[in-house]
DNA sequence: CATGAATGAGTGTTCATTCAT
DNA sequence: AATGAATGAACACTCATTCAT
């Protein structure tokens, strides 16, 4: 699930570090100006101005306008990215029930926290398909991998993909449905606990029995 | 369902008929110009010369470039409403898998049509977030319908109202995914068969019973 | 020595005579900034206004900013081949003596005319070297022929080549020298009877008799 | 001829001789990119980068980019100012015809070392119309110079002046043309004995008498 | 002296939109 | 209605230059 592992050498870079804090800073600010003015009307040197950086300055953080907003775009997937990574590694010892629990809320956590960017990054600034893509494939690559250990259970090797492959679209898309769009009037907790089920009985094969003992370990 | 029904006068037909020709040729034109240089590189103007229009003429039809945008959006939707629509009026006797089944091939036929338009649309043109809003919420009130004559089964009101929410989602996002991002190696009648699948089984509550009484069998 | 030769059919064409003027007008302004500023303070937009032009139709006209330096230089290279080829013209019947004089005249008619503007194209405007290597070659190909005839006082072939290489390039680069930097006390006549005689000199083989007959016939 | 004698303070030496260096690997870079990317390209951080000094040490050298320019024309001129001086001093003793000779091969061994350079800078390096001047005036007083022991041979002081002036831009602009442009399938000591033949016949007053001892002493 | 991050005025260019024909 | 030349505000981006370290 890492998305890039830049992680700088501690005491390597102050200057590393400020160039950071800069990037952060001008990121910060576009998504401000992206929900007060709306994706269109945000420029370049608008956003230099508003982050206090000088024009040039932007430009030495990023190439062009479009990375600003890749840059953007991939800020958030690594934020979802490194809360579902904890979680996935907090359950290593749990049932697949406390692991899809827990990536439910993990995908929760990370569209509640801002719902309206979410909104706006998937409605408003473009991104070339491959970046929601990048994120559902390392899902998909996790579960394949959490499913594992009950291939058997999925009879062939294709089966367990799909199976994968449709829980992890479930948790994305309709994770993603409940904090945005879910229905006036039911709570989220209440949609949480629904999804979840939805997601049990998909697995439960035919209805069948209850999921018995299935660790990720 | 209905996206905006505007039922033209009969009689001013013809005006009517060759605006409306036009219209669709910019459309077309602009799906044509998003395919092969990418919605940043769209101008009016490429737009006008590239549809054989005048670039005066185009101002005729669409108030600003926005409304373009928003026109190929709201034509998009209108096709897919279109077709849930007659295929919800063609299974208002059938059994609700077979509802759902026909409404699964409905997505499917909407999106496997033009993939890479269904893709481009949603990442690279902007629409303001109701677009997509607008065709979940009709889509969650048709099932609402739909569900209700089985309501006593669902608990409370608001029982059936997420579990309207639910099937439409996941018949539009999951929809959405096997035919734009399904594994490969995987058919996407394979794909559309594990989507009933999963939408019956969350309906068939707890797993337990099979939704009795609901044709489901 | 024809340049391009876009001669206008004479009726077809308001739009193209507009055009043309409009082009004429942006390079007349080209020429006043840079005798008013320099060439380094000239900017697309100021050439835009001070030719009463919007900045877009001068984009209309010109792709970018170095092609109007392009036209620039081609447009006078063009007049001074007009003059040139006309004098040529002129010059059939006459002896090499008169076609050498005439030209003499002809390149200081064409520098004379605006001196400063010769100094800045060549000192200031960038320009690919091409350019002025194309008149060179012109002139030297039109001298080659005007030579032809007295082909065998000049031993070979490339002995004719060579010669006619000396006078064009004389013609050229003394021509040009006498008009922008003749010493200060000499009259332009005086030096103009003194670029004739040294081409005369130059062509009378070994400084011997004086061009008996050298009609260019 | 000399440009500008910087002789450098004895016991300054170190310090300048290490501006010198860094001065002379700006001029070397600066010309490398003008081969490699044309003038149009050429930026105060590039050259700085690509001379391996900071862009802050640049301006310890040159008060602006202007004036790095102005340095490679000088510098340029002061090389050819130097072999054309020393050819000078070398033929004090020599006959006028030897004399010339050896300017000639001189502005050739200038210009012949390296003709890409000597057609950039005069094509795509903005030059004050005096850089060219400057030099023509000094070829043109060392001639005046060179000639003036003869003065006798040519009527008046004018006289005088305008042969050398002519001399001097016969050497100079025929020197750069057999360089730069002679006719393919000619030799440059063919093209060289050529101009030398030109100017004697020039000085060879109405093709009489052919220069009978005209030391420069 | 050296450095190179930071600056921001200014540039070339685009493009949505208008409007006279 | 249709046209398309003209518009010019606005934009993305550059680059000569400065100055704190």
């Amino acid at each position: 699930m890492k998305a890039k592992s830049k992680k700088a050498a501690s005491r390597r870079a102050p200057v590393q570090e400020r160039s950071q804090l800069t990037v952060e800073a001008i990121l910060d600010t576009v998504i401000k100006l992206l929900k007060r003015r709306g994706a269109s009307s945000i420029t370049t040197n608008r956003i230099a101005e508003a982050a206090g950086v000088s024009i040039g300055s932007l430009y030495q953080y990023f190439p062009n306008k479009r990375a600003i907003f890749v840059a953007l775009h991939e800020r958030h997937i690594a934020q979802v990215d490194r809360i579902m990574e904890r979680r996935m590694a907090e359950s290593a010892e749990s049932t697949l029930e406390e692991l899809i629990s827990s990536l439910i809320d993990g995908m929760i956590e990370a569209h509640a926290t801002d719902p309206e960017l979410s909104a706006l990054l998937q409605a408003e600034v473009p991104h070339r398909a491959d970046g929601t893509r990048d994120f559902s494939v390392r899902l998909h690559g996790a579960f394949r991998k959490a499913l594992a250990p009950h291939a058997r259970e999925f009879g062939s090797r294709t089966d367990l993909d799909m199976r994968a492959f449709f829980v992890s679209n479930m948790i994305d898309a309709l994770g993603h449905a409940i904090v945005l769009r879910r229905p006036s009037g039911s709570s989220l907790s209440r949609a949480r606990a629904e999804l979840l089920r939805a997601i049990l009985a998909y697995l439960g094969q035919n209805g069948s029995s209850p999921l018995p003992g299935l660790g990720v370990s």
